[in-house]
This record gives structure tokens, sequence and C-alpha cells, in this order.
DNA sequence: TGATGCATGTAATCCGTTACATGATTCA
DNA sequence: TGAATCATGTAACGGATTACATGCATCA
């Protein structure tokens, strides 16, 4: 699934500006599964527009530059629901904090409590984010779904996090890292 | 992190061929947190080996192309250390089902269907995968807590998934798709 | 007989990130 | 005064995937 998929996706559900989607990205219950930067989502957003899958309209604003507002057309929800209408690629999850505690000798008792207190914050944060996403949305079946699927993955990983994390450090090798 | 690091990681755990370094990521505790492909790996351990980070012994063997043993030196364990000693970014997370489940109503029922099964029958090997690797090693208490996390982790969502399956098959919208 | 496993490697290509460029407004 | 928010966009660069090339052995 690529960038032009994923703003298909977010403006099937209204209408935005490229700096929404990208806000939407990052905060709403699509950002404990999804990535994008400015860097891509604008490119596609013209892509798009000139493929008659979206419809652009200007909004004047004073200081700041022109605001686009990027809609959704037929041909767009068309094309959106073959795009998606595939099975599913295997999920993909990349942990550097979890390849770090896979190789414990190489890191400092210092370093060690640094990288699970940063799990902690990331992992809390998360959780944050979903709860406020349910109480904000009068959300339907699907972001439902997506909301309970995310708080128990992230629920549970906080759990154990908590659960070890005296044993990890007391573990940690005093004398490691070079 | 990149390919390089990793390659140094599993090579502190004792030698391996690239053959066998892609064996350990798709097979071992690395699978459920990171990737990697013959067409990165290769070319990493040449790199590695240009810098003295690794070494390189040949096997011969009939039939097949020469063995490349790596093995991993004082000065690619000093690089590995320096290497984690960060603090980890945030993990990532990419899934295309929990976008599809939250575009629901651009999918078929039968869509739904096989997103669904597909996706249980992804976290059962996952879990499956989790809970040879506890067996087949004597785990160091890094390699413990990675098989508890990710246990912890893939039961949840195969909890919710379970949970809520038959509701989001119900919820699913007949005439959608176009 | 045809797929799968063993075994290494290169090249084209893609997709995306990072950094840069611009600039007003508002809040601390 | 300096950071953050709003707002869009381009270009360089990087990093990895995919496909290709080669070829024997084994298993079904």
């Amino acid at each position: 699934m690529n960038v032009r998929t994923l703003c298909l996706g977010i403006l099937s559900t209204g209408e935005a500006t490229g700096y929404e989607i990208k806000k939407d990205i990052e905060e709403g219950l699509f950002s404990h599964f999804i990535d994008a930067s400015f860097g891509s989502i604008y490119p596609a957003l013209t892509q798009l527009a000139g493929e008659g899958l979206v419809t652009v309209r200007a909004e004047e604003q004073s200081g700041k530059p022109d605001k686009k507002v990027y809609a959704i057309t037929e041909k767009g929800r068309a094309s959106l629901a073959r795009a998606i209408s595939v099975v599913p690629g295997r999920d993909k999850y990349k942990s550097e904090f979890l390849f770090q505690m896979l190789l414990q000798q190489y890191m400092t008792p210092e370093m060690m409590r640094a990288a699970i207190d940063k799990q902690q914050s990331d992992l809390e944060d998360d959780l944050a984010r979903i709860r406020e996403c349910r109480c904000s949305e009068q959300p339907h079946a699907g972001a439902r779904f997506v909301a309970d699927y995310g708080e128990a993955v992230v629920s549970a990983a906080l759990a154990v996090l908590k659960d070890k994390k005296a044993e990890l450090l007391r573990n940690a090798t005093p004398q490691a890292a070079e």
C-alpha cells in the first residue's frame, strides 16, 4: 500500500488539504500503523488530481500559501475500492528497541534504562492517542475495531514492559559496551 | 537501524553465511520486528568485510557456489556497541489489514472474510514461531524478554481478532465495493 | 517432472525521507 | 525572542526491494 492509496483513503472520509492529511496520519487512528511525510503526500496529491481521482479547490489566505482543498471523486472511490480489494500483505513491525534488548550485552545499564524509558513513554503516548480517537469521533464499526485492536496490542506491550523492567535492568551487565 | 547493523548483530551470536543470516531473520526471534532481503544482505556483508568489521572464510562445496562464512571481529563488536548505544527510534508498525478494516465500506464481504482469515493465520504463524524460538534455544535474558513481549502482543491481537470477527463480518455491507 | 532448498551475487527501479526554500501569525 | 502552527512544494539522496542470472540436489 502506497501513499496514493493512503491519501485516497483519508479523503474518502471527507475533504482535506495536504497539511491536514499529514496531521490525520500523525494524530488519527491511522497513526499507529502508517507513516508518510510531506515529501510524499504533496506529489501524490498532485498526481491524483492529474488523474481525476480527486478534485482541487484553492482557498485564498492572507500571508500563507493558498490552501488547496482536495476531495475524492467517484473515479477516486472506485480506484480506492480496487486498491484495497486484495488480500492484505503481512503486517510489518520494526523495532529498534527490541533489537537492542536482544543485544543487551553490548549496552551500558544507562543506555538500557534510557531505551526502556523511551519505549514506555512511546507506548503510553500511543495508548493515549488511541483513547482520544475513540472519544472524539462517533466511530463506525471499522474505527471501533481498529481502536480496540490497537489498544489491546499496546496495552499488552506496556504490561510486559512494566512487568519485566526491573528484571531487565537487574541483569544489565555493568561492564558492557566496550 | 540498517542492514549493516543487523548483520553485525546476528554475527555477534556466532558465525554465519549470508544465506543463514537471511534464514535467521525470517525464522528467528528477529523475524517479528525486522526485515531484510538478499539484495541488501550480500552487499552489506561485502562492505563490512572491506572495513574489517567481519572476516570471511570460503568453504568449498560441490555443485553450489562456495559458502562464505562470516565472523565478527573485535572491531565489529565495538562498532555494533556504538551503533546500538543510541536512544531507540520509535517502533514502526505497518498494517494493510487495519487500513482495510478502517475502510470496510469499500470492501465486499468476501474480501473482508479473506482479509480477516489471512490476518488470523499470519498471527497464528507468528505465535508458533515465537514459541518455537523459546524452546529451541537456551535463551538469555534479552531473548526471553523479546519472546515474552512478542508473545504478549501477538496473543492480544489474536484475541481481539477472534472476539470481533463475527461482529465485523455481520456488519460488512453487502452492496459495497463499487 | 517440477517445486523447494541451498548458495551467491548484480542491476534496475521504486518509494520514500530529509533537507531546503518561503513566510505570516500566535503563544509563551 | 524564539518556538510552534499553518501551508506548500522541490530536489537530492538513500536504502531497500524486485527481478534477474546460475545451477546442483533432493523430495514428492
